[in-house]
RNA sequence: GGGGGGGUUCCCGAGUGGCCAAAGGGAGCAGACUGUAAAUCUGCCGCGCAAGCUUCGAUGGUUCGAAUCCGUCCCCCCCCA
């Protein structure tokens, strides 16, 4: 692999810049050597979400142009909590608790970068192996002395924390910058690191580690944010009704995952195909002509949610996503062969099974979840909003029994336009 | 410590003794239209098939009847010190 000249004017391209320091020194940095960055990853959860997908793909991509990622889990800074932006103190997890994060997050974090042994393979890296070690009066003569507090109550990403009144902050979270600025020293030393990317939240973060890198150890290191993803109708990026979408399988489905994507907006679609795809940004413009030209719908949310999830969940999971979206939208539902729908199931389509062998319709919806009352429950049907099979039904009062299901066995039940549960009979 | 204003159904916000399951808006959901989009229009939006039941910070009263009145308690905001 060849060192990029083009990486950062690529970033800009993909808007995956929001903020960097010294622009032309990094250029200069990134275009005259593979370097060593990192970005880090704190346990919250025992998965990461969707909104750490463009820091890891960013970390990919300068390993594309010829650089080493370092992928920091922070199993020390996930004891304490990162203030940044937060409205309110959070509540302390157990050290156990996040340790089984930290290993369950470093093995996701892996899949996103290569090891292949080469100068820029990629390392996965735990910041509780040398914040752990260090002990308090170093850490307070050797880190500490270089923090002005007066200019830590300056920054913006703790401003409303302190001004705020009711709210507060913990000296636990306050000490967070040290923490995070002291891994970026460490690592520079440790690994000759010298970029840190992040979310644009970070920037706090970052900048207090390059300062004090400088002072502890006299280098000049970089720093790089990307962007909060946002959306052009205002509502918060990577939720939906159903919660947050997890990069974790066993939290949503390939599937769901899938579907995500596929239901991005029109408006928000380029971007995202920007930012969450390795296609080169002519490719996407060609797409964005091409959809522009033709009538209909346009082609950009299937090859968004093809490569991004590909990307994340492998070309098996994405096959599994396509085949249920392609069952299920295609209203060709009674052409699924019985293998075809048990392997629905394990692909990840919502599935209920029942214990009883009929079943009202109110009753069956309830149940699966579609409907959250019985009232809600005939409301759907006298709306029409209800399909058995594909076939839509508005009888309040019918009832299902697994002599008519599909092999004997399963029922679609659809309600609305996209929602699904697969009925299991005994 | 003193004075004032508040806590209403997912959110904002009306309601100050019966007509209140509670105006209006937003969000959400469904239908039509479409492209599993946007915009628009229509309907739903505490639970219950229904009779009815449970809600208006908590709790105890007054009353035939309370979200609305009284007592106590909890929480929030503002001003003065």
């Amino acid at each position: 692999m060849t060192v990029s000249n083009s990486l950062l004017d690529d970033l800009k391209a993909r808007g995956l810049v929001a903020q960097c320091t010294a622009d032309d020194e990094l250029a200069e940095h990134l275009n005259s050597g593979s370097r060593t960055l990192y970005c880090g990853f704190d346990p919250t959860a025992d998965s990461l979400h969707i909104g750490s997908l463009v820091p890891l793909l960013t970390l990919r991509r300068f390993q594309q142009a010829g650089h080493r990622p370092l992928a920091l889990v922070g199993g020390a800074t996930g004891l304490i909590g990162d203030p940044s932006f937060k409205a309110a103190e959070r509540k302390l997890n157990t050290d156990d608790v996040v340790e089984n994060w930290v290993s369950k997050i470093k093995t996701q974090v892996s899949q996103f970068v290569n090891f292949d042994d080469s100068v820029s393979s990629a390392k996965v890296v735990n910041n509780l192996d040398w914040i752990g070690k260090i002990d308090m009066i170093t850490f307070l003569r050797d880190v500490g002395k270089h923090f002005s507090v007066n200019a830590m109550i300056q920054k913006e990403s703790v401003k409303q924390r302190i001004e705020r009144e009711g709210s507060g902050i913990s000296f636990t979270e306050f000490s967070y910058m040290l923490l995070q600025s002291y891994d970026f020293a460490a690592l520079s030393e440790a690994e000759d690191c010298s970029l840190q990317i992040g979310g644009s939240d970070q920037w706090g973060n970052i900048t207090g580690g390059i300062d004090l890198t400088r002072r502890m150890h006299r280098k000049q290191v970089f720093g790089l944010t990307l962007p909060l993803v946002t959306k052009s109708d205002g509502t918060k990026f990577g939720k939906t009704e159903s919660g947050t979408i997890w990069l974790d399988p066993a939290r949503t489905s390939p599937y769901g995952f899938y579907q995500f994507w596929i239901n991005s907006a029109d408006a928000d679609v380029y971007k995202f195909l920007r930012m969450f795809t390795f296609l080169s940004v002519e490719e996407i413009q060609a797409i964005e002509e091409r959809d522009a030209q033709a009538q209909g719908r346009p082609e950009a949310q299937g090859i968004l949610a093809t490569e991004v999830t590909r990307i994340v969940h492998g070309e098996e999971g994405l096959v599994s996503a396509q085949r249920i979206t392609q069952a299920l939208f295609s209203g060709e539902l009674n052409s699924l062969t019985e293998s075809d729908l048990t392997q629905l199931a394990l692909d990840g389509l919502p599935s209920f099974k029942l214990e009883q062998s009929s079943a009202s319709l109110v009753e069956i919806l309830t149940q699966t979840e579609l409907a959250k009352s019985n009232k809600m429950a005939r409301e759907f049907i006298k709306n029409n909003a209800v399909a058995i099979n594909g076939e839509k039904n508005s009888d309040t009062e019918a009832s299902l029994n697994s002599e008519q299901a599909l092999h004997g066995k399963y029922t679609i039940i659809k309600r609305g336009k996209k929602l699904f549960s697969l009925v299991i009979w005994p």
